[in-house]
DNA sequence: CGTGTTATCGTCAAGACGACGATAAGAAAG
DNA sequence: CTTTCTTATCGTCGTCTTGACGATAACACG
């Protein structure tokens, strides 16, 4: 049985969250939109390959990328070579944008919302993986501090807050995440500097704090 | 690359949480404790794997089990034969003893707490397995209505209070408890019935209710 | 210097929570 | 039959959190 990972790479650019597609080089599907992935190695951890996958196929090696599994696809009917594929979840900055490489003929940043509504756009199962995807990062805004991976090191709370914002699909009463994040022992620090770039008053910078879980949760409206 | 399915099956019994343990009949690790678990057949699905190795390994097969999958665990060094496994999370109701098959020697129930405290006795990575899997349980409890899983099919407050308090390894106040469980919208639905099998006052007896998520969750003390 | 924009701090009422008192309804003991 | 014991269920109270929203602060720009 074929062992491969595959890969959703989040990010969020101008209030919307956005998702890493390659065009595929090679059969089966070949020049259809896909998740970046690949074959595990013999020698080779699962996290680790992910991550050598990402950088292959997309050129994305930072070092600030988060990178977790999100859970193994193994239908019988899902690759007509019978591959199981343990997908991962990343979630990146906002950065450089991506360059094609490896097994992909072209890599580019796709809003998640169009690709949701369209179940048929994606090669494979990877409709699914990508709309398991999208919940995962959503659910975990809720409880951990991964809205910052979405950040830059330093950031305002009123960039966190619109990250939320992109991620969940809603609006948020700045006055209230205000309250709710800086009450939240360990979110964020300050890091003692401001800056103006969103406009408006200067606002504070802040990096994330030590906490890896929030108590209490962000709640979804 | 071989492929297989290991399990986590917890239950709840006498107020505490217990784990299905295997000793294994094969190498390698042969007549040490495990996990039940085996290899996915060529065009088998990974749950349906899963919903057979329980039933071959440990003869429970019952309607009422809840099966998810956990993660996959795929490091070079986890098994001499290099075999990744994706595990799964069983819950099932105080029931019926195991009986052992397929490659089990003999098949129990185990404290899930002296297994934690005890990281050399289960085989291959188990151990870290099996952690993943009691963490993912507990924290389901706090947002999904699964803790009726343990349950039988209709069940006193108490009872469900009792479940929480062995897997959390907490106690509760039953009179705030009551009063969470009653108000959460979805969470149990009366049957009509009462029963006095905890002894004191008849208990009403309720049954799982169409809720998939909990709001707001219960919280960890 | 006004105006626009975002940041930050308060206020207030509604709801949720933890601690805990009180009553209810059965079984078992005397 | 009465007392006692046990668990179930309902209520109260003070505290904390939340959502809605007013008010002020501090910058850029024309």
């Amino acid at each position: 049985m074929l062992v491969a990972v595959d890969l959703v790479v989040l990010t969020v650019r101008n209030d919307r969250l956005l998702i890493l597609t390659i065009d595929r080089g090679v059969d089966p599907f070949r020049g259809q939109a896909a998740l970046p992935g690949g074959f595990v190695r013999p020698d080779e951890d699962l996290l680790d390959a992910a991550e050598r996958e990402l950088s292959e196929e997309t050129g994305l090696s930072e070092l600030r990328v988060h990178l977790e599994q999100l859970a193994t696809y193994g239908h019988p009917d899902r690759d007509p070579r019978r591959v199981i594929s343990i997908a991962h979840l990343a979630l990146v900055p906002d950065a450089a944008d991506p360059t094609a490489g490896g097994d992909a003929a072209a890599a580019r940043w796709t809003a998640v919302g169009d690709l949701l509504d369209d179940p048929g756009r994606l090669a494979f199962d990877h409709h699914r993986i990508l709309s398991d995807g999208v919940e995962r990062a959503r659910a975990k805004l809720e409880y951990s501090p991964l809205a910052t991976a979405f950040c830059s090191e330093a950031f305002t709370i009123g960039e966190l807050r619109q990250v939320y914002e992109a991620v969940w699909d809603t609006e948020i009463d700045p006055r209230n995440f205000h309250r709710k994040v800086s009450k939240t022992p360990g979110f964020v620090v300050e890091t003692g500097a401001t800056t103006t770039r969103q406009g408006g008053r200067p606002a504070k910078l802040y990096r994330r704090g030590p906490a890896e879980l929030l108590h209490p949760p962000m709640l979804r409206p």
